[in-house]
DNA sequence: TATACGTATGAACAGTCGTTCATATGTTCA
DNA sequence: TGAACATATGAACGACTGTTCATACGTATA
C-alpha cells in the first residue's frame, strides 16, 4: 500500500491542503475531477489509445478512431488543455503526441479496477 | 515503463481484443469511460477521500463532504455500481467502506499528473 | 496572389448529469 | 403497533457536454 499522505498532499508546499480530515483543499479537488472528466469520454480514449507508441496528424486520428476531423480536433482541444497532448507543426499538418506516461499509468490504472 | 500489452489486453481470454493497432475493443473502452465518470465529480471524490482509512454511515458522510443526505445517498448508489464502496447495515445505519485499493491508486495517479 | 488542403473554432442542438424536494422504505424502541 | 430516525428513490429542473455544420485560419504550391 501507497503512503496516503503522498496522495493528500502534492509536495512540500500543499502545507495547509489538509481539510475535513485529510480531504485536500478544495481547488486541487476541482483539479482532480477535471482531470478525470477528461478520461471519462470514449471518443478521448480512444485517441489517446492511436497515439500510444506513434504520433498523428489529425486526418490519421480522426481516421483511426473513427470520428469526423471536427470532432477530434474539439477533444484534442480538451486533451491539449490537460496537458496529456503535445503537438508540433509540421506543414500543413499538426503532429499529435502523447505528453507524458501517466496517460498510461492513469489508464492502466482503470483497467485494472474494471477487470478487477 | 509498464508494459503496453498488459494494458490493452485485460486477460488471456481477451485475445480478440486487439483492434485498430491495440485499440482495445469498444465495450471495454465505454466501460472504462464509465469508470473515470465516477471520478469525475468532486462530491463523488470527496465521499472517497472521507471513506479512506475509516468506515461511516451515511449521515456522517454527508457531514463531512458537505452535502444532503440525499445527494449523497444518490452519489453512494453510484460509487456502489462501480464497485468501488462497500456497505454493510447496522440496525438504522448504513456502514460504508472502500471497496479496495484501486480508490487509493486511481486518485494519487490523478494527483501525481495534476502536480506534475 | 489565388487555390487547395489541413486544422481550428463558434453556434446550435440533443443528450446527460447532479442537485433538490417530496416521499417511500426499512429499522429500532417504547 | 405506532412513532422516530436513517437511508433510498423518483420526478423535475438547471447546468453541462459532445457532436454536427458552417466557416475561419494557417500553410504550401502553382
Amino acid at each position: 500500500m501507497e503512503d496516503i499522505q503522498a496522495i493528500v498532499h502534492c509536495d512540500a508546499d500543499e502545507s495547509e491542503a489538509v481539510l475535513l480530515e485529510g480531504m485536500p483543499e478544495e481547488e486541487l479537488l476541482y483539479d482532480l475531477a477535471d482531470l478525470f472528466k477528461v478520461f471519462a469520454d470514449t471518443t478521448r480514449i480512444k485517441v489517446l489509445y492511436a497515439l500510444m507508441g506513434k504520433s498523428l496528424c489529425v486526418a490519421h486520428i480522426a481516421q483511426a478512431v473513427g470520428a469526423s476531423q471536427s470532432a477530434v480536433s474539439h477533444q484534442l482541444r480538451v486533451l491539449k488543455q490537460a496537458h496529456l497532448v503535445r503537438f508540433t507543426r509540421d506543414g500543413k499538418n499538426v503532429i499529435y503526441s502523447l505528453a507524458d506516461d501517466h496517460v498510461y499509468t492513469i489508464l492502466s490504472q482503470g483497467m485494472n479496477h474494471i477487470c478487477e
